[in-house]
RNA sequence: GCCCUGGUGGUGUAGCCCGGCCUAGCAUCAGCGGCUGUCGCCCGCUGGACGCGGGUUCAAAUCCCGCCCAGGGCGCCA
């Protein structure tokens, strides 16, 4: 449809204060609620940038354009013109008093769930019209917020020097054996969805030293958990003469940047879902795996040295941490093919997860820059060696000592804003038994 | 792959264990009416539900079996 000339927007709900009192404006949104108080109306208007309050006097207006703005349902796209005034009473001070109505769209019905309501249905069915769950204020927040977290995070790397780069999601083999892979037919040649970007950052590194890639990653598990998803984001950071302290210094530092910029810039959004970083002091805490065993051990926890804590011994280990840590040092055998041992004591691998309570966020660590011993490693996990051939015959020509990190995003929104499903901080989420929206 | 829990109006729930007093309660919602400073408004009236199939019983939302769907746990998992 051609919008008419005369209901272009001139103002945006979060540039409309009390300053402007007195000026004629064009507000455009879609209404959030609507109520009618005898001859006053009052509308909350939504727009991309927040909301705005829209008041008709029954008496100041043609009847026509009062009756059908009070008859208007939540979820109608529409246009307003009036004038702003400065009220107290109204939030931020500030409401446009309708004179003239546009309607774009009204809807056929109503959604299973209220814009502001304190009993939501249950996620599966809001995502069924995920964008239409989109439109409550809290659950945009969220995304609002994941918005920031990710310029806060380029923001972070590239004032470090990293630059951002892009890899296949469609490969040729295991990246690194173990997880369970989507297969694909590529043309005429089996191939499969990337689970991590590891490979091809770890190559970059010894070009540009300092990479980093945002983007999605796979896994064809069949987790049925609120912190697993078939399809999540990946926040990937490689450097080149650096090993594992430097990296873990660097995640801390980054979130801590994050946090600090999501207080200084949306603080609506924290404060509409509550969220306070009681949690987020840096330095974090750092353990060992040794430790972590230990206690796990005094604990009376099942645990067998050289495998990755059970769920059982996470949450116990996110009962006696609150908020963030990192497990250092963990058994080489425990770790993926490329992660590097120590050079004192093999058993041992140049390696950190960063935890959130019980939640595994990032996982990473010094990197193997030596052909023959990624071929032993390789070996070592029951992997084909000729099959990494691809990325083995770069370090031939000289590699870099160079360490990373591999961060999920959905997995630090988690943490963030509180939220305990991993679906609730994903806009389109992915799982064994969802394939849309 | 295995185990556990649940499914009641559009939505969230009570009732189920211990069958009858359920003509299924409450809140929200929707429809109609009232209200000129609301902001999760308020007030009055009205409307709407036991996942599907079978069984037991004089009687099933309630007990039993099968199926479907959802949630959670284990295993597994940068």
């Amino acid at each position: 449809m051609t919008i008419p000339s005369e209901w272009r927007r001139t103002h945006l709900s979060k540039e409309i204060n009390p300053s402007l009192s007195g000026s004629r404006v064009v507000v455009l949104g879609m209404i959030l609620s609507v109520r009618r108080q005898g001859g006053l109306c009052f509308i909350i208007l939504q727009d991309g940038c927040g909301m705005i309050q829209v008041t008709a006097h029954k008496d100041k207006i043609p009847s026509q354009i009062f009756d059908k703005l009070v008859e208007l349902k939540p979820h109608s796209y529409i246009g307003v013109k009036g004038i702003v005034k400065a009220i107290e009473k109204a939030p931020r001070g500030v409401e446009v008093e309708a004179e003239d109505l546009y309607v774009f769209s009204e809807p056929k019905k109503l959604p299973p769930f209220e814009m502001f309501a304190k009993t939501l249905p249950s996620l599966d069915k809001r995502l069924e019209i995920r964008a239409v769950d989109l439109r409550r204020p809290k659950s945009q927040a969220i995304f609002k917020l994941k918005h920031q977290v990710l310029q806060s995070i380029r923001n972070f790397l590239v004032e470090r020097n990293f630059i951002e780069v892009n890899t296949p999601k469609i490969i040729s083999s295991a990246t690194e054996g173990g997880a369970t892979l989507f297969p694909l037919l590529y043309y005429d040649k089996e191939a499969f969805l990337a689970q991590s970007p590891q490979l091809y950052k770890e190559q970059l590194s010894s070009v540009f030293e300092r990479v980093f890639e945002i983007g999605p990653v796979f896994r064809a598990e069949k987790f049925k958990t609120p912190r697993h998803l078939s399809e999540i984001t990946s926040v990937d950071v490689e450097m080149a003469f650096a090993d594992y302290r430097d990296v873990m210094n660097l995640l801390e530092e980054m979130i801590d940047y994050v946090i600090r910029n999501l207080i200084d810039k949306c603080s609506e959004e924290l404060q509409l879902l509550e969220v306070k970083f009681e949690e987020a002091k840096t330095p974090f805490k750092r353990i060992t795996y040794d430790e972590a065993y230990n206690i796990l051990k005094d604990l009376g926890v099942e645990v067998s040295w050289g495998e990755d804590f059970s769920t059982l011994a996470l949450k116990k280990l996110g009962q006696i941490n609150k908020g963030f840590y990192f497990i250092t040092d963990w058994p080489t055998i425990s770790k993926p093919f490329y992660i590097k041992p120590k050079d004192d004591n093999s058993e041992i691998s140049e390696s950190f997860d960063l935890m959130y309570g019980s939640l595994e966020l990032s996982s990473g660590g010094s990197r193997i820059s030596s052909r023959d011993l990624l071929v032993k490693r390789l070996k070592q996990q029951g992997l084909n060696p000729k099959l990494f051939d691809y990325h083995l015959r770069i370090y031939d020509y000289g590699m870099p000592p160079h360490a990373g990190l591999g961060l999920g995003l959905e997995r630090l929104m988690m943490a963030i804003t509180g939220i305990s499903n991993i679906r609730e901080v994903t806009l389109f989420p992915r799982d064994q038994s969802r394939l849309t929206p």
